[in-house]
DNA sequence: CCCCATGTTCGACA
DNA sequence: GTGTCGAACATGGG
């Protein structure tokens, strides 16, 4: 489930333990998330040391136990965070969970395409300081958008914006609702979003990014019927803009769905394989 | 049984 | 180097 919004519901899920100390953990060393670390080291590592920050970015999130031990966690296709009290009994999925007198808190994973490793470090690590900004972050200008769409020229931009190292925390719900904000089709050459449409691109990142945070991170609740998003996996979904229906198609190796009324391509260029459709 | 899924990575190939 | 495609990972839902 989790793009950014969702990531940082998960990460506040987890918030109201702060300031207490781990008693007991729970693991399941044989998950697949524990492939890039060691997990017989992580009871040691947090075990009597208090919960000390909690942090999200783009789609991963670490966490502070003591002075020295991080835990960051990326949460796959279907990975959660929840919080439980004490006396939980972990269950089948719950693949973490780490104890405090007053809570349980869980990193639950059943595709477990998600993962977590253990860092020791008495400072925050370099990988966590040198990361992109955020669509919603003031780095996030309309130039640092523009260099990379030309580094990428002919990739459709929906595969584009899909690539963590510039957009960290867009996922395959998010790039379709930014386009179909943007009014840009999906398949569209990324090296071709110039001028007035790099601008709406740029500002259509910034508002879904604000507002599925303001939306989603707080309670997830769900977005209006005026955004894509209600109506993208619906048969005979209809676009909220126009009325006219939705299309689905397999683009960057994704589903994406879109609103070809809304969404027309260009004239000027056509399409490599399948026809523009306007 | 079939297909699909809010993700990432890797290998093969044009 | 670019870009595309399919497979793999593991599980559940329709």
């Amino acid at each position: 489930m989790p793009e950014l919004a969702e990531v940082e519901y998960y990460r506040r899920q987890w918030l109201p333990a702060l300031g207490e100390t781990v008693s007991r953990t729970h693991i399941r060393p044989s998950a697949r998330v524990f492939r890039n670390t060691a997990p017989d080291r992580i009871p040691a590592a947090v075990e009597g040391h208090d919960f000390r920050e909690a942090l999200a970015h783009g789609k991963q999130m670490l966490f502070r136990f003591g002075d020295d031990a991080w835990l960051l966690i990326r949460l796959g296709m279907a990975g959660k965070l929840e919080r439980g009290d004490p006396a939980m009994v972990p269950a089948k999925h719950d693949h973490l969970v780490l104890f405090t007198a007053k809570h349980a808190l869980a990193f639950n994973d059943y595709r477990m395409f998600g993962s977590t490793t253990l860092v020791e470090s008495a400072k925050l690590p370099d990988f966590w300081r040198n990361l992109p900004p955020m669509p919603h972050e003031p780095g996030f200008t309309r130039d640092h958008v523009g260099t990379f769409l030309r580094r990428r020229a002919k990739a459709p931009v929906k595969a584009v914006l899909l690539i963590q190292e510039r957009f960290p925390g867009i996922g395959n719900w998010m790039a379709d609702e930014v386009l179909w904000r943007a009014r840009i089709h999906p398949a569209y050459p990324a090296g071709r979003i110039l001028g007035r449409k790099l601008s709406d691109l740029h500002r259509s990142l910034r508002e879904v990014t604000e507002d599925a945070l303001r939306v989603i991170a707080p309670d997830w609740s769900d977005p209006p019927d005026d955004w894509l998003f209600n109506h993208r996996w619906r048969d005979g979904g209809t676009c909220p803009a126009t009325g006219k229906p939705l299309r689905r198609e397999t683009i960057g190796g994704r589903t994406t769905c879109y609103s070809p009324a809304h969404q027309k391509w260009p004239p000027g260029l056509r399409r490599a394989s399948m026809d523009g459709g306007t």
